[in-house]
RNA sequence: GGGGAGAUGGCCGAGCGGUCAAUGGCAGCAGACUGUAAAUCUGCCGGCGUACGCCUACGGAGGUUCGAAUCCUUCUCUCCCCA
């Protein structure tokens, strides 16, 4: 295999990344594996305590894919044993404290969405417990001799932690120390991560030059909004594009994100170049363009990505029937009523509304629809043979026959 | 080791014996307006009952009281100050 030049290497790693650091290194490392034809190993590491991936999680996912393009040597560590430790305290909710068959079956499930993005093909995975389990206490007081408290506190969400008085546990010190060990043990020439860890990835390099490595470069990315445009995208805030969303889910969340967010959305989410960019740029600038244009554009190129142009297209049609045509799906799913059913207890034990109590104040805030009509009566009532597709809010179907 | 403050609904945060399912803000849901954007306005926002009602809930366990998120005891956890 030869690589392209370091020139053109750099363009695509440039590609949506926030910082590279230093970026005169990441050169001489890729010069050097030009020159030896040899690749860089390339880190990133996952948290397997939560299962679902989004597209926030596939902008670093991309980039890692990006290397694999570019003939370099991807490897994938699955946090396993920080994920078993977990966090004892129970304070940090992001951080449950999984069993080990927890933690591997969600790794699996993570791997399988990560399929999506990466070349599972020549992807190398590794668990980090195989080797943190084998440390003894010896070697991780000698690991933490290696850090100061005053350089831990420098982290930005300890530093702010610290300020606010909310707790911060020892053993969450370690964690940047474990997943620096990680880049140790592995040998890691370049690690990728969102700028949230960018401290972490930078003890990495501190301790490989520690244990007498070359130190690796980093590259963060950016974190990706979700939908509202505000909070990071993650499923706990419901802001998220799921990796597994359907097309049309794909397409409609994209359509419902705000306006400042959609360049970032081009740059990050649908793996635009920087000509894109700059040419999406300059149409919304140019105050001609309606940016709902601009953002169905987005949409199918999002699509497209996961799914291919076909789905891109049905994804898009389906918006417009079912969104901007306020219409019905062709498909959806169907209930048999058994016997005579108050609509109310219909739409709750489909699962439509989370209790009789929430379907009841939907229908009398006239946010159901029976085949289009709006109901308001909470009385209604619906017989067997009937049929007839009920809509609740924008987006939950039913059809009762 | 000593002293002080605190733990409330998804989150933040009031309440400090009855009128508290618990003010307010955020998030969420729905409606109006739109480009399913944002902003704005309106309504909803523990469960069961179409209202009155019942059940569950103010860190855990006991207790005082006709009545406790509110008082007492104890346990668990957190923060601050001094050493």
């Amino acid at each position: 295999m030869s690589f392209l030049s370091v020139n053109n290497q750099m363009d695509l790693i440039r590609r949506g990344a926030e910082e590279i650091i230093p970026e005169n290194e990441i050169l001489k490392k890729l010069e050097k594996s030009k020159n030896e034809n040899k690749p860089l190993t390339i880190k990133l590491g996952c948290d397997p305590s939560r299962p679902d991936l989004h597209i926030g999680h596939g902008v670093v996912l991309r980039k890692l894919r990006h290397f694999q393009d570019l003939g370099h040597q991807a490897v994938l560590i699955i946090g396993d044993f920080t994920a078993m430790i977990g966090d004892p305290s129970g304070r940090n909710k992001t951080r449950p404290s999984l069993t080990l068959d927890e933690a591997k079956a969600n790794a699996e499930s993570y791997i399988e969405q990560s399929k999506v993005i990466l070349d599972i093909e020549t992807l190398k995975i590794l668990y980090n417990s195989e080797w943190l389990n084998a440390m003894n206490f010896s070697d991780v007081i000698g690991l933490t001799s290696k850090y100061t408290v005053a350089r831990m506190l420098e982290r930005d969400d300890f530093t702010k932690r610290y300020q606010s008085e909310t707790p911060i546990s020892l053993h969450e010190f370690l964690y940047p120390l474990a997943q620096g060990m990680d880049s140790v043990e592995l040998k890691a020439d370049v690690e990728l991560g969102g700028t949230d860890q960018k401290f972490n990835l930078l003890v990495g390099r501190d301790l490989q030059r520690e244990y007498g490595q070359a130190p690796q470069c980093i590259v963060t990315l950016p974190l990706l909004e979700g939908t509202d445009g505000v909070e990071k995208m993650s499923k706990s805030y419901g802001n998220d594009i799921g990796l597994m969303d359907s097309p049309e889910e794909k397409y409609g969340k994209t359509m419902s994100i705000s306006d400042g967010m959609i360049v970032k959305y081009f740059k990050l989410a649908a793996d635009a170049d920087e000509d894109k960019v700059e040419s999406v740029e300059k149409v919304l600038a140019d105050g001609k363009t309606n940016p709902r244009d601009v953002k169905r554009e987005l949409g199918r190129a999002i699509v497209e990505l996961y799914h291919g142009t076909d789905s891109a297209q049905a994804a898009e049609q389906h918006f417009d029937k079912i969104i901007v045509q306020k219409d019905i799906p062709d498909e959806m799913d169907e209930i048999e009523l058994k016997s005579d059913q108050l609509l109310v207890d219909v739409i709750a034990s489909a699962g439509l509304t989370k209790s009789k109590g929430e379907a009841r104040r939907l229908i009398k805030q006239n946010a159901v629809k029976l085949d289009g009509k709006t109901c308001a009566d909470i009385n209604h009532k619906l017989s067997v043979g009937e049929e007839v597709a009920i809509k609740v809010g924008k987006r939950r179907f039913i059809k009762v026959k």
